[in-house]
DNA sequence: CTGAAAGCGCTTACAG
DNA sequence: CTGAAAGCGCTTACAG
């Protein structure tokens, strides 16, 4: 690195104090226009710097947000992801991040390194419902915001979806296009995403008078695999499913795996939806039923919020933002044929 | 937040000097075993933690790495990223992170914004063929490893795909195919990745002693959309090429979107390739035969030159790591029919 | 409108 | 093995 000027070779170069610099760099109204464009000069001729870690010493702020993500390389929480940095960025704020591939100990790990890096606050996209490091954070009163899952406990910045009425609304559809015998392979049960959906599929069945069957509905991650895994086992029922509601479009994609291997044609034989709308969703093999979320949004707001936080040290209400999904139909599922 | 404590509350806790307990923390071993253990005891009783930002002033490191990224959301560069920062964690560093959509004047913008929160080093893995704002880091010696693309000047660290040898190898297989008529679209030109594609192209069509034929090279961005246009103009020559070598999967997605709107069969009437193998694009409505790349290794080894770089300031000499494509065949392209 | 003083919480370098 | 001194480069609060 080239050698670096302080302050202060500034304000010698200026023929001011220090102080008079800093006022400049700060944008401080209170300095002699002729003053400040001394300093300006100076400091254009010195190719001055501030220093940052200096800065964020003095004034006991790093302008870092730390960001606890399940798995950057998922395009769903990249998206997040990027919804935060845009909006960060806006305000002068750097974002870090840290995945934890779903793992609380790493949730935990990632907390203690962001702790360690100083930064000003946090976003999670990734809680489980009991989360020990998260929850002591908010009982520290650190600033933060959970985007995308909520955790059991209840008094916190959120921004989430409004994962109960997408079920519910998708699985209304699926009953109003004829169908009867309705699947879920819901998330996992111990994340707010999973459950809320389920309750929405729970709710959705009793609204239209549909009796809920046990072995209609699988849990597990909200993976591929595990949608693989739990449609074979419905497919091989009995009484087969002539729908199935997926948790989220990569179980989809896993019921489309197992639909295929197994000969079973969507939507002629099985009509199928997703969750989440995830970006090419629209050009699989079979083009996806889904419900669309604001990701993008959730990101942005979650900044907006946490920033307020920080600034204001506002913290005597909890900012709840719950954003509406919306279906989005397309070809894996149609009108149920009548037959007999 | 709750309130702090310092190195010298810890200190005075245990009752020795705030530089024993400056020893302890860092694991200095000149610490008599019971002095250290009395200390730790003070810590856990306070639950002490120290000051990141006092600590990054004072060691003048900040244990922060900058990624300047095209687009975190791009699945791509998302596992770029991924790779970085599991390696950063490893290290105890953190990432920040930047997206530029490609845009010099965001570099400029990121890199600014960078340097004001303090980072260590640089990763870009974004760069267009010229890159002021970068070649500016690098001549000021500021610790930077480029990933994925290169500069058009030369000496600095790198961790590239060999896109000349994947480019070549794929190229020669549609050739070997039967294939004669082999067109290209390429990515833009002020891309070192698309530049090498197309030299590998090329040169691939000399080896087999083919013609090149400017109608079949068309260059644009690296998406969907470009692909879509650009196989309109292919597919509506009078002599339509039989094969397409697209510059990325992105750019091969939106061939399919072209010849399915002009009932164009792939692979009956036209063989495609791609190239990244995206994750999922073997499942894409036509699975793609494509060249992969270690694209979450590219973004391992980064970190660990980049680091070095940082510890030992060694930038005498550039590291330049080539990492050898793959070829990954799938249906979109098949052996070219004997017809007449 | 400008400056001299004190301090943010650590670490480095030296003394013992 | 332990401690007293000085300093990292800014900003905050006060004085003029």
């Amino acid at each position: 690195m080239k050698k670096k000027y302080t302050i202060r070779d500034v304000a010698k170069t200026a023929g001011v104090s220090h102080m008079t610099v800093s006022r400049v760099l700060n944008d401080d109204s209170l300095v002699r226009e002729s003053t400040r464009e001394k300093v300006l000069k100076a400091i254009a001729d010195l190719d001055y710097e501030p220093d940052a870690r200096a800065r964020a010493f003095a004034t006991q702020k790093s302008q870092l947000i730390g960001l606890v993500v399940s798995d950057i390389s998922n395009p769903f929480y990249a998206e997040i992801s990027r919804g935060i940095e845009d909006k960060a960025f806006e305000h002068g704020y750097s974002v870090i991040f840290c995945s934890t591939d779903e793992l609380c100990h790493r949730t935990e790990a990632c907390v203690k390194h962001m702790l360690r890096t100083g930064v000003d606050g946090f976003i999670f996209t990734s809680v489980h419902l009991k989360e020990p490091a998260v929850e002591k954070l908010i009982a520290d009163n650190v600033p933060v915001v959970l985007v995308n899952r909520k955790l059991k406990s209840s008094n916190y910045h959120y921004v989430v979806c409004n994962n109960f009425k997408g079920a519910y609304d998708i699985t209304r559809y699926l009953f109003n296009l004829g169908y009867r015998k309705i699947a879920m392979i819901s998330g996992s049960p111990n994340l707010s995403t999973g459950l809320d959906r389920l309750k929405g599929y729970r709710q959705a069945l009793e609204d239209s008078g549909l009796p809920e069957r046990p072995e209609y509905i699988i849990q597990g991650p909200f993976t591929r695999d595990a949608g693989y895994a739990a449609a074979k086992k419905l497919l091989a029922l009995k009484d087969r499913p002539e729908a199935i509601f997926s948790g989220n479009d990569y179980i989809a994609m896993g019921v489309m795996d197992a639909a295929e291997e197994m000969g079973v044609s969507i939507p002629e034989d099985l009509a199928l939806t997703g969750f989440d709308n995830t970006k090419n969703s629209a050009r699989w093999s079979t083009k996806l039923t889904t419900v669309s979320q604001e990701i993008y949004e959730m990101g942005n707001l979650a900044v907006q919020i946490l920033i307020d936080t920080i600034d204001r040290k506002n913290l005597d209400y909890a900012h709840k933002v719950v954003l509406n999904p919306k279906l989005i139909v397309r070809e894996s599922c149609r009108a149920k044929p009548r037959k007999e």
